[in-house]
DNA sequence: CGGATGACGGGTC
DNA sequence: AGACCCGCCATCC
């Protein structure tokens, strides 16, 4: 399942729902597409998907704790906590605020 | 081809 | 609470 490109599409599907203003994690994600030792592979996934066509908002993606690991990733003037904040949500010392009350679970569509 | 490298996470101490 | 370790697995070199 994790080499699998069905992985993949799922991920990126996945990812496209995710809420403005709402934040999700790696792991969710992985456990969510059905690979959950596969959290490290969801932010390759994340990474490579900027050299594709896909327009993501990968900035609502955060680690466990609701820090902003890829923020490196993303243009200096128009950051990962830029992005963030442009939908209201607070990010203080690299990390996103009442991360729990807006954590979103991906799930199925209706 | 094999070892190093992570946008990670769970378990331990 | 927080630091640390270790399994994970596609890519990179």
């Amino acid at each position: 399942m994790k080499n699998s490109p069905d992985f993949a599409e799922k991920v990126i599907e996945a990812v496209m729902r995710i809420p403005r203003g709402k934040v999700t994690t790696y792991g969710a994600l992985a456990t969510f597409c059905g690979s959950p030792k596969s959290a490290r592979y969801v932010g390759s996934l994340l990474k490579m998907s900027r050299y594709s066509s896909f327009n993501l908002p990968a900035h609502r993606v955060v680690n466990r704790h609701g820090m902003l690991t890829g923020q490196a990733f993303f243009d200096h003037e128009y950051s990962m906590k830029k992005r963030l904040e442009e939908e209201g949500v607070q990010v203080e010392n690299n990390q996103v605020v009442n991360f729990t009350h807006l954590f979103w679970q991906p799930i199925e569509p209706l």
